[in-house]
DNA sequence: ATTTGTGAAAAGATTCACAGCT
DNA sequence: AGCTGTGAATCTTTTCACAAAT
């Protein structure tokens, strides 16, 4: 998940659970590849599949929206489209701006699968002098100075963040003090903003650490020695293991599982002192 | 949430449940920047505000893993640091490659982020011969045909996908016939994969759509007036202006909007009404 | 005097299973 | 005959609130 909501916590909207709306544009994708084939209708089972969730869960998630389908028949693609496009709010126009323009603001800002939608670029903005006025996706690169203006002047009320960490706090405390309602972070920080602000934030390592971990258990199955710390193994009841034979085949780990000593190197820092304490 | 998991349903990983283990890496963050103030020792609640959660959540989220803290003091930062680490399995190196080396393949070779962690990347390949021996990120990018070489080689588990859409299927069958278990997928296409294979999304359009989704219920918000039917004006009323100021004026939904939308689309046909939809 | 660790309650999300409509 | 829409059951996650520890 490189998702994270940071605000909005009880008014749940409109009564459409967060799970929901935040598998919407999952439906919206998989809708709109139908409907370029021309496909007229579609059942909840294909579609499901196509979206990767199960038939259940989609049907349920529509069911939030209104009845949009017919029994014994499917929805119509054409009228689904629409009907999650404008629940999205996707039928309106909506102006962004992109905050720190280095490789990854770049990539943002070439990335098609924003104009494709409802989004459109309104300004690159960055604070180095010397990006000012450099082409980037075919738009000059504005400087930080004029942030105010260009968020006023083009009514933009979604900011892109890509700056970094250092700088987010303060960008976006620029942004919503100029009008910015809603924020997508990329810098890898936890704003603080004020009630009524939306934030998500996109946390490219904190991704791959995810998958490191579910890697790690991987390997821990199969060599179910090993055991530095609390392996918990008996407890946990290994009924339920997924002991696929698809078993990882690729024998990457070197060291499985090194104590204290990896501890100490990773932090080894400056200060990098590590309590030898180490119950557990 | 840029965030999906795909697959590991039922396994819930040594007890740890996935809600947790998507917060780690936050925790982990916070108790590093502590981390390097020497900052010794942190309480719940200061550490839960620095990873932008409530200290319940974070003392939930620790109980799994152990009881790493003190009564009436609070964690030690460097064991704590330690422990998370170890539990995400980044005590171990990481090799990780990453395919397509467009704008966001660039982007993620440049960002620190990965190698500050337990991760190396170990390879840059792209599919287009004109870029191979180019050096991004001070390292040659290599072509795909080497893909598998590449993998055993190295002992790569994760594998990162930034291609085109189209190619992101064929890439990751590839990637999983030469060894890799983890895929981290930045590709906007869902990806099917055999059993144990853990596959995680992130989709920047996904995330700015959800954004738009609330905000554009802000905006029906305080225009609570303005009984429009089920009409969804977008474009055409404001083009770019969706007014100055913190409030988008454009609203999209009538606040008794759609259950009488509904109903009329329903009686209008199966097509009916069906308003022009922008194709993507 | 604080602050953790955790049962128990509450809220939320998913899955089941089938009535009801086409 | 087939498929949606949805209550009810189940599972997961969050929050509460306080005993236990230092």
């Amino acid at each position: 998940m490189a998702t994270g909501r940071t605000h909005r916590p009880a008014t749940r909207s409109r009564g459409i659970p967060e799970a929901t709306v935040a598998r919407l544009p999952l439906y919206l994708r998989a809708l709109t590849a139908l409907s370029e084939r021309s496909v007229p209708t579609v059942s909840s089972e294909e579609l499901a599949t196509a979206a990767g969730v199960n038939s259940a869960k989609l049907r349920k998630d529509f069911s939030y929206l209104g009845s949009y389908g017919t029994r014994g028949v499917g929805y119509d693609v054409e009228y689904l489209v629409y009907q999650i496009s404008r629940e999205l709010g996707l039928t309106q126009d909506w102006p962004v701006v992109i905050v720190g323009i280095g490789n990854l603001g770049a990539a943002l800002a070439n990335y098609g699968g924003f104009a494709s939608r409802g989004f459109r670029v309104a300004a690159l903005i960055d604070a180095d002098p010397a990006m000012a006025g450099k082409p980037v996706a075919g738009m000059p690169v504005q400087h930080t100075d004029d942030l105010e203006k260009i968020i006023e002047e083009n009514g933009v009320s979604i900011g892109v963040i890509a700056t970094p960490a250092g700088a987010a706090q303060q960008v976006s405390e620029r942004l919503i003090a100029a009008g910015v309602t809603s924020i997508l972070n990329f810098a890898p920080t936890v704003l603080s903003v004020p009630d009524g602000v939306d934030v998500r934030k996109v946390d490219l390592s904190i991704e791959l650490q995810i998958l490191a971990f579910h890697e790690q258990r991987k390997a821990g199955e199969e060599a179910a020695a090993a055991g530095t710390g609390p392996v918990a193994e008996a407890a946990a009841g290994a009924g339920t293991g997924t002991g696929t034979g698809a078993a990882p085949a690729a024998a990457v780990e070197p060291p499985a599982g090194r104590a204290a000593a990896a501890a100490a190197a990773r932090k080894g820092g400056p200060e990098g002192d590590v309590p030898a304490v180490m119950p557990a």
